[in-house]
Order: C-alpha cells, then sequence, then structure tokens
DNA sequence: GTCTAATCTTGATCTACATCAATGTTTACC
DNA sequence: GGTAAACATTGATGTAGATCAAGATTAGAC
C-alpha cells in the first residue's frame, strides 16, 4: 500500500493495464471510465472523498477501465486481492449498491429520471465536474443533458 | 440458514419485503427484477447453479427487488449480514464484475451488441428462459430483440 | 388430443435521444 | 487581461428502438 499524490488531469490506469490495484481517494476526486470503439468516454464511476475505484475485472486480467484525476488529489493505492485485508468488505457492498441502482436506472428510467435521481444523490459531485461528464455518467449526450436542464430550470 | 424448496412461479422476496436475505442457487433457475412505474418488468438477474441472487440494497431497508423462480429450484436462503460466515467475499466480487459490465454494456453498446455479448456470455440460459426474459434483461422489448435474432439469423 | 393462454413475429407508426453544425460562454494559461 | 481552448447552448435533422395492433406459433392444463 503506498500513498500517491496526483494532479489533476493525470491518469491512474488504463484500459489493458493490469489491473491488481484499488484506489482509496483521501482527499481530491477521480474518476473510472471506458472508451468505446467510437471513441467516446462513458464514466462508471465518480469517485470523492472517502470512495474506492477499482475495476472489478479479474485481478490477473487487464483492465477495461481508464482512472484518472479530475482534481489534484491524494490517493491510497493497494492490492486489490482480497484476502489481504487492506480492502474492508463493507466497501465492496457499497459499490455493490451503487452498482445495482445503476443499472436498475439505466434499464427503467428516462435520461430526465436519471439526471434528477443523480443530482439528489450526488449534489456535490454536480458543483465539481462539467456538465458534460455528468451527460456521460447518464449515458447522455452533452447536448440532451443541456436541454434537460433548460426544461427544468424553466419550469421551476 | 435454511435449504428451501421452491417451484416454478413462486416468488422468494417482493418489493418492500424486508431485505436481510441472500439466496443461493443449489439447483434450478432464478431472478431478480423490479417492475417500473408502467409496470414493466426489468430483470436485474438470472440465477442459475451456484449463483447467488439478493438484492444489494443495505439489510434493513426495503427491498427493490423481486426474486422469483423461473424453474422448480433448491435453494439455500441465508443472512446477508457481513459478519455472517455464510456470504463468500470472492462471490460478492463476482457479482460487482457482473453488474460493472453490465452498467458498460448498457452505456455503450447496441441492443445487438448487447444480445450477441449476452449469447457469448450466458449461452445455457439462453436455452431455459423465454426471449421475453432476455429482452428484459437486455433493456430492450420482446419486438426488438425478435427483430435483432431475425436479422442475426438471416445473415449467418 | 383439445383448448386456452402465453409467447413470438411482423408491419406501421411514433418518440426520445443522437448526431451534426454553428454560435455563445466560460475557463485557464502565458 | 488577452487569447486560445474547453465547454455549453441551440436548432435542424436522423435513427434506434418503443409502442401499438394483428396474426402466427408454441406450450400448458385438463
Amino acid at each position: 500500500m503506498k500513498r500517491i499524490q496526483v494532479t489533476k488531469g493525470q491518469t491512474l490506469q488504463r484500459e489493458g493495464d493490469l489491473n491488481s490495484k484499488a484506489y482509496k481517494v483521501e482527499s481530491g476526486l477521480i474518476r473510472s471510465y471506458t472508451i468505446d470503439e467510437k471513441g467516446k468516454e462513458h464514466i462508471y464511476q465518480f469517485g470523492p472523498e472517502g470512495w474506492i475505484i477499482a475495476d472489478a475485472t479479474p485481478d490477473d486480467r487487464a483492465s477495461k477501465l481508464f482512472i484518472d484525476c479530475l482534481e489534484d488529489s491524494v490517493i491510497l493505492q493497494f492490492d486489490k486481492d482480497i484476502n489481504s485485508l487492506s480492502i474492508e468488505p463493507e466497501k465492496i457492498v457499497k459499490r455493490l449498491q451503487v452498482s445495482q441502482n445503476r443499472v436498475i436506472m439505466l434499464m427503467s428510467a428516462s435520461a430526465k429520471q436519471r439526471y434528477e435521481h443523480f443530482v439528489e444523490t450526488y449534489p456535490s459531485i454536480l458543483q465539481r465536474v462539467p456538465n458534460r461528464m455528468i451527460a456521460s455518467y447518464l449515458g447522455i449526450t452533452p447536448e440532451a443533458l443541456s436541454r434537460i436542464r433548460k426544461e427544468l430550470s424553466s419550469k421551476k
């Protein structure tokens, strides 16, 4: 386990890298994301203070996710190895909760509903990242998000 | 922990139920799913032999998922409580892998790509459930799936 | 085996969101 | 503080997949 200082824009892990590490955010903000065949980014997770970010694919396999920093951050990097005591089971369960919720939202809710849910659930992240990243997290385009926000603000 | 015998169609857990149990499938096939505001089902997970099915929402909260049986099955029901040794951490990690993959597919792949991925990944489940449930798992309508299958079979 | 209900298919139409393109508005850096 | 790059907005148009409706096929129940 080691503590690392990273600056905004710095990449911690790339798609295809060996994938044995997890990253716990002490301060700052990081994200994990894929890039699809058309070169488009899809954010899987935001990691603010206290969160653990990792690619859940097996440790011995190549990573599917990129991980990089959205703010200057202090990160604890450690082995994902489950038998090492560095990882708390509650944190894994927490991540599973978030992921399950995400799947359900993507399958059953409209873009507008997903945005409203995000705003309620992660109001602080909203302030800290550009809208295009929120759009990416929600699985929509920046244009679509812009129109949703416009509609919601006029309605209020 | 207890072993229960269930028959096809039987419900193990409803939305709103207390949510402290997990279900390990010894034989048979079960599923978890939500029902949205329009009454439409969205399958979150299929659980064939060896899989653990549970709602990941916190134990003390009402369940968001229904769980029921698609075949006559034998199920081990046990407490999700993490400190009880009944649940293996590897199984949680495995579920997280599946869920992460699911999110990425839903965000970045077309309906056809998702179907092809499903066919490769779960060929045996394909044989055991009606197509409308595959469609539900993929986040599309039965009509859309039917057209995708038609296209793929003609192309081959 | 027959009957009924569930499932699947096909066609016509609709819609949420994507894409493309252009312009406006912040942000960051020398 | 000026300038370039990143970001956001807006409009016009395109499209994957939804919805609706009607048959065709399959599978269970008695």
